[in-house]
DNA sequence: AATACTCGGATAGACTTA
DNA sequence: TAAGTCTATCCGAGTATT
């Protein structure tokens, strides 16, 4: 049962004092590591940069020119120009329009050509002091050399080379002596991901692993026995800290590989018997609450990996098939409680014939499916479904074994349904926005191909919303959310349809088309400010201080790793977590970090 | 050993724009 | 008409399950 609490009821501050499994308060968890906060991250550290500078010239005088002729300031454009790299034009221009919105330049003292919406105006009360979130142009205009060229290396490059990695981890709960340690025994290069597995190595072998060239040759997989089990009293509790042992199939001793329940149900369902508990480690309870999503079926290794990065916390996996009629394997790792849960109203169909009965008319008595596979980012194509219609016409009725095997496999691989005689289709753009829990035409307006990519990366609403659902009460007046990688807003559907306002998100997400159906959408729905980024990187921890001091905190950090050869097909160049698509994760580390440690100090 | 499943990508051709 | 953009098609491998 959804609780429908009016947003009119007068407690101001927000509730972070501990549901009742979580007794622990986050200050006193965060205040330890906050002094180390503010170390300057963007410094280079000792020697280390690597010899990668792919010679970018600075900002034409003729580029910048063109902005200040369409109304920005100078300095606002040298700014924007320096933080999207090379992104091109069009992402330039929304960060410029977003300096401007959220009111970020120094110099923007008249109204006159202020995009600031009333309803940003309104809400903040400190208008008068507002932070000059980047006022590192301000002062030292020309920084040297870090000005140019780390922008476009790769994150955990980027990382690797800065003093400010040590914080990161220390920031995320590992013990600084260990962190240092580790620092010591694969010197100053190595990558975050490296440090992080140095540190359970020596936890659990002992510390006698003399300095290993782990970080050269990728090969985090390689590892994979010989690991003495004797547990080290330091170790980061696993799970939570439950007692080892007791954790059923998700104990699966020190390897790399992380077993997935059976059947995947998560943490408990909706009216399910089972009724789960868990005790977080102090470092994991906010603020913020987070919530990071993945596919389950990653690469062996990768999730063990993203649960050491998120203090250790147990993913919750759940197939949405108990949610929906169409499977979707995912984990999910959050801080949030599980008592309080309630699903989304009215429950969706679980079953093709309930969700699509027109179905039922055409289906064939041999094919058993009564639930699609996983909605995927591409549909079969015409010259398929003629192919089946052909072997089926060709047929008697019922068609051979062979035949039926045949036209069964791609309809399970394609997700194909029944639309006519021996006819068979791929599902509708539209039709997967309903099964995903979208409103319908959510994504309408753009291609089709892009529909379907679109929806194929998306959040299972109904599944996300079960889980975010004891966010209901606890914030009466709404939240602010800050949502990474957010595709097409699947987060932000969710919170909507729970009856949870939203007073600001600040969106990341690359893809303009999906930026474009999340705005559009916001703005029909929405009465709070949606701030949107396109990328990541420029997210800087100066910018999520400035965020945070502007609208008071976050209250959710959430966001699902686009799963870029993680999953599914095309895995021959995967990288688990140690290549270039890992970066996505990282920033996920990197951003959710900074936000604790300045909502800490702050 | 065979089978099922998977938040993808390079490419040629169709289409649109300058 | 050439160049750039979008679309449809084939192509895949790794992991887990049977």
């Amino acid at each position: 049962m959804v609780h429908w609490v009016s947003d009119s009821e007068d407690s101001d501050k927000f509730e972070w004092d501990s549901d009742e499994e979580d007794a622990v308060s986050f200050n006193a968890a965060g205040s330890g590591s906050s002094a180390l906060a503010s170390t300057n991250i963007d410094a280079p550290g000792p020697s280390t940069r690597v010899a990668n500078g792919n010679g970018k010239a600075g900002p034409s005088a003729s580029a910048v020119q063109e902005y200040v002729d369409m109304g920005f300031p100078e300095e606002m454009v040298l700014k924007a120009m320096k933080d999207n790299g090379d992104n091109g034009a069009d992402s330039l221009i929304e960060l410029l329009l977003t300096y401007k919105a959220i009111g970020n330049d120094p110099s923007l003292e008249n109204g006159s050509a202020s995009h600031c919406d009333p309803q940003a105006a309104k809400d903040s009360d400190d208008d008068d002091n507002l932070e000059n979130w980047d006022d590192d142009d301000a002062g030292g205009r020309n920084r040297g050399p870090t000005f140019d060229e780390s922008d476009d290396e790769d994150f955990l490059h980027e990382m690797s080379q800065i003093d400010g990695k040590v914080d990161y981890l220390v920031k995320m709960g590992f013990p600084e002596d260990e962190v240092n340690m580790a620092v010591t025994r694969c010197g100053q290069d190595a990558s975050i991901s490296v440090l992080v597995d140095s540190i359970y190595a020596s936890q659990t072998a002992g510390g006698c692993c003399g300095n290993s060239s782990d970080h050269e040759d990728n090969s985090y997989g390689g590892r994979k026995k010989g690991r003495p089990m004797e547990g080290n009293k330091r170790k980061r509790k696993r799970f939570g800290g439950q007692a080892q042992g007791s954790r059923g199939p998700l104990d699966g001793s020190d390897d790399e590989s992380m077993r997935l329940p059976k059947p995947m149900v998560g943490f408990n369902l909706p009216n399910g018997l089972r009724s789960a508990n868990r005790s977080l480690p102090g470092p994991a309870i906010g603020p913020p609450y987070f919530y990071y999503e993945n596919v389950a079926l990653a690469p062996k290794g990768v999730w063990t990996k993203i649960s050491r990065f998120l203090f250790d916390i147990e993913p919750e996996f759940v197939d949405s098939k108990f949610f929906c009629a169409a499977a979707r394997k995912r984990g999910y790792i959050h801080n949030l409680p599980l008592v309080t849960r309630s699903p989304l109203l009215p429950l969706p169909p679980k079953t093709i014939f309930e969700a699509f009965p027109r179905t039922k008319k055409w289906w064939p008595s041999w094919d058993p499916r009564r639930q699609f596979n996983c909605l995927q980012t591409c549909v079969a194509s015409a010259k398929l479904t003629e192919r089946i219609r052909l072997a089926l016409t060709n047929s008697e009725d019922p068609p051979p074994v062979r035949v039926q095997k045949y036209v069964l496999e791609e309809c399970r691989k394609w997700n194909l349904v029944w639309v006519g005689l021996n006819k068979v289709a791929p599902l509708e753009p539209d039709e997967m926005e309903f099964l995903l829990g979208f409103p319908k035409d959510h994504t309408r307006g753009i291609s089709r191909t892009e529909r379907y990519r679109s929806l194929g990366n998306s959040f299972q609403v109904d599944t996300v919303a079960y889980h975010l659902s004891v966010l209901k009460d606890m914030f009466p007046h709404g939240m602010n959310v800050l949502s990474l990688f957010s595709g097409i807003g699947g987060a932000e559907v969710a919170l909507h349809r729970l009856g949870i306002r939203m007073n600001y998100v600040i969106s990341v997400e690359k893809s303009e088309v999906n930026r474009t159906i999340l705005k559009s959408w916001w703005d029909q729905t929405q009465t709070g400010k949606l701030i949107e980024i396109s990328d990541v990187q420029t997210l800087t921890s100066e910018k999520i201080e400035a965020y945070i001091r502007r609208i008071g905190g976050f209250d959710l950090v959430i966001g699902g790793s686009p799963c870029n050869n993680l999953a599914g097909s095309n895995r021959h160049h995967r990288d688990g977590l140690e290549g270039e698509h890992s970066a996505l994760f990282f920033h996920y580390f990197r951003i959710l970090g900074d936000v604790k440690a300045i909502m800490a100090r702050l």
